[in-house]
DNA sequence: CGTCGCGAGGTTAGCGCAAACATCATATGA
DNA sequence: TCATATGATGTTTGCGCTAACCTCGCGACG
């Protein structure tokens, strides 16, 4: 049957050549745009199968503008919070048949984010994800207005894209109300970096929550948001001596105080409650089990590719320009009413 | 200056012309196949500048069959082994200049697998990196052969591919080793999935330490590599009643373990001692520090992509077919010797 | 009964680039 | 001195596909 030879995969002229229409008609058929008859649909149908047709995807950018590809931009870190997000992009974009291309920034700056959008632009993506939440980037989107469109995941500076993202501040609100409502005096803040938009507002959080109990907020210890760093802010906060609630801004600072808590002797939640931030799959296995906000990172993913996917289909479309997601408070065993006074 | 307009981006030809060479001349300088002279490449060069030319890579791939891109078929799990896997690759793969183009399987399965491949080879990917350690995936990527060049990263099976990766026997018999001079009299395992790869390589270097011994093994606990797993794991060993010494499969059924034996009142490492694996940047802040085997994810990426690189330059290179990294033991505080004897 | 409109298809011309081959100097040696 | 290699360039062609335009036949409508 086949003639032997270095099998060239087979291109859509030969589906058309098969099928007995034209190159436009198997193109029509496969790009949906309707204006082919049911009898010959089924014929090319056919053909595609016998063939074993798979349309090629860089000729169809190169002819068309569309590439059937996402970018994602992320930041090159394999911290549980990006790392959900990116799979979760990429499980959306795969059921509404993209392919995802990413690119990782490895520092936080304006000229590393550039470079990685330039690039997945020139790959003409579709459209873009970013999930780059640094205070730094400002402005780095702005050269694509018009060109591709672009969704900010998970924070971002309002105008320049539409943001999708969960509601750091409501999250910060919520742990913070949470130790409040428990009876503690104040609450502690360890924060990620400052750098970090996602940091600033859950910084925020904590702060508008503590207002509103007319409580002033003690100065929070800033980290990069490694149980290392939580260690070291835990050290210090049982040096301070009057802490009895902690709320950290992410599940492995949370970590490191609790280690760093135990390692003084000092009884959680006995004596000091804390709450993390995140929800990692590991945090209800802490000693003890974290009380932390969940944030559903499949959910970001879902929601920020369905709303690019609108905007890929229609540019023009408007759309808010800012979607959150609500996050909810876990409560596990980390925190508890204060018995023990600080000794402050 | 610029002739308003809806200003497309600029193309070689547009270069060649301001340079006044040809389009194939500035080809040549870009793909640095040399046959270009000093002062027309400098031409070229300032050319490419001022007009800020940026090659097209769908274009490239079409006419020259190179795309620049790297595919990664990883799992869809945001767990830090296949997590830091990727952004090692990412890395590397963009200092070499390529882009990245990722696709997640759902299902540990062959079809899955299959699909993620076809997919990334739609996209004329000049390479194809499989993170997918599945036992079931077994000649999903025999098409490629001759086509695609592929490296299988972490496990894999022989022959289907060169394999780089992490010696799980060694870090399982390094593991084990520890524990047994330590003056454990065995060691008990809480494994994997059994459909992995490297769940069943570590059962295997666990069972080979315990037999040079001259011990028999223990049944092993299969898990699904969560601290939930290993929580229940660990209820199960302390209703046995003589465990003193648990290697687990990784850091996070270690977790579940060191969570579940605190309930029990069971002292880590007092009277059971536990070593996990992988070395997560949280182990070290566990209660107490987790003793583990840490693997480089980071390089086992970069090694990757430096062999992919090759092959990509030259497809006819025979490579050896399994390049290992070793793994290293972290000794914290999760071990000891056993001071109490077992109940049994 | 002409023609208008529309559905179903075909034709032509590129998208931006690189492979393959052609061209034309200039060096190199017999 | 002339064939011949070698380096530096240009020309042509086509990768696989789609946009834009064109054709043809047929039913509806005045």
């Amino acid at each position: 049957m086949d003639p032997a030879g270095p099998r060239r995969p087979p291109t859509l002229a030969d589906v058309a050549r098969l099928a007995g229409v034209s190159a436009m008609t198997v193109s029509r058929l496969i790009n949906e745009q309707g204006k082919v008859s049911r009898p010959t649909a089924d014929r090319v149908r056919l053909a595609m199968q016998q063939l074993r047709y798979r349309p090629n995807p860089l000729a169809r950018g190169l002819a068309g503008g569309r590439t059937q590809t996402l970018g994602v931009v992320t930041f090159d870190t394999a911290q549980y919070g990006p790392a959900s997000t990116l799979l979760g992009i990429e499980r959306a974009a795969r059921e509404r048949g993209y392919g995802v291309a990413i690119a990782a920034i490895a520092r936080p700056d304006h000229d590393a984010l550039r470079d990685a959008v330039l690039s997945l632009h020139d790959h003409q993506v579709d459209g873009l994800v970013v999930i780059a939440p640094f205070v730094a980037t400002a402005g780095a989107l702005r050269d694509l207005e018009g060109t591709t469109p672009v969704v900010v995941a998970e924070a971002g500076h309002p105008g320049e894209a539409p943001i999708v993202g969960i509601d750091q501040g409501h999250g910060a609100r919520l742990a913070t109300r949470h130790l409040l409502g428990l009876g503690h005096r104040t609450v502690h803040h360890v924060a990620g970096p400052d750098d970090w938009i996602e940091s600033r507002l859950r910084v925020a959080g904590w702060r508008d929550e503590l207002a509103s109990a007319a409580l002033a907020a003690p100065p929070p210890i800033e980290t990069d948001w490694s149980a290392a760093a939580g260690y070291a802010a835990g050290v210090r906060l049982v040096e301070q001596g009057d802490v009895t609630a902690v709320f950290a801004a992410n599940d492995q600072i949370a970590l490191g105080l609790l280690h760093a808590f135990h390692a003084r002797g000092l009884r959680v939640p006995d004596e000091v409650s804390i709450v993390g931030f995140d929800d990692t799959p590991e945090s209800a296995y802490y000693t003890p089990a974290l009380t932390t906000v969940r944030q559903d990172f499949g959910r970001l993913g879902e929601v920020a590719v369905a709303l690019l996917d609108q905007r890929v289909a229609d540019p023009s479309l408007v759309v808010e320009n800012k979607q959150l997601i609500t996050p909810t408070l876990v409560v596990r065993s980390s925190t508890a009413a204060p018995r023990h006074r600080g000794r402050g």
